[in-house]
DNA sequence: TCTCATGTTCGTAATTATACGAACAAATAT
DNA sequence: ATATTTGTTCGTATAATTACGAACATGAGA
């Protein structure tokens, strides 16, 4: 974030607008509400379902990697994607707060 | 929306993305967060706060109209932004339903 | 009418995002 | 050892985002 911002934009704010962002394309949230549903899954799962490439899939999950939504453990030669726990919740209580829900 | 996207996104998961990225930047949300804490404002007081120019300040009150979350009014020469709370509540919804609060 | 105040639109530039296929890496299995 | 499976990285192209200043509209007030 610009640095003449960061007088005006909070820590919180600055974080939802994160998670907001990687929230912010369809796929990314197809893959979010797929993985907050069952616990976790591989990649390949998400390639056959999903009509993007399979580099496409891979930076939209290093996106949300990124953003700290998901994580993913290797087991290898596949690697098994799960919901960031920690930050999952940081982003409840944080679109809680703005939204007012 | 890619046409052929549309056959795995459903409708909420698109009107989720679309509210999610118009909440994706720091002065967008920092904007709705003061929508939704006062009841409205006028343009002018955000371009005394925020460090931007007003033409870029228009630019993010048009993307967050465009998204639904908040209207204008005319009371000329100002206008007066005020949250859209249809959409609002609506993002509330969906926002519960995503992030399964 | 002319000016002032307020915002939008235009033109432009720089950056970031989205997407694809090809090439590459890593570990398993034959 | 070689082939297969899996996923990332690279190179590239296109589109969208973010930002600014200048120019333009619009209505209020002198």
């Amino acid at each position: 974030m610009r640095d003449d911002l960061k007088k005006i934009i909070g820590a919180d704010q600055e974080a939802t607008s994160r998670f907001a962002k990687a929230m912010g394309h369809p796929i990314r949230l197809y893959i979010l509400d797929l993985l907050a549903n069952q616990s976790c899954c591989y990649s390949g799962d998400l390639t056959e379902v999903l009509p993007i490439a399979k580099s496409t899939l891979s930076q939209h999950l290093k996106e949300l990697k990124d953003a700290g939504l998901i994580q993913g453990e290797i087991e290898a030669p596949k690697i098994r994607y799960c919901i960031n726990r920690k930050n999952w919740e940081r982003a409840q209580i944080l679109f809680k707060k703005y939204l007012k829900i």
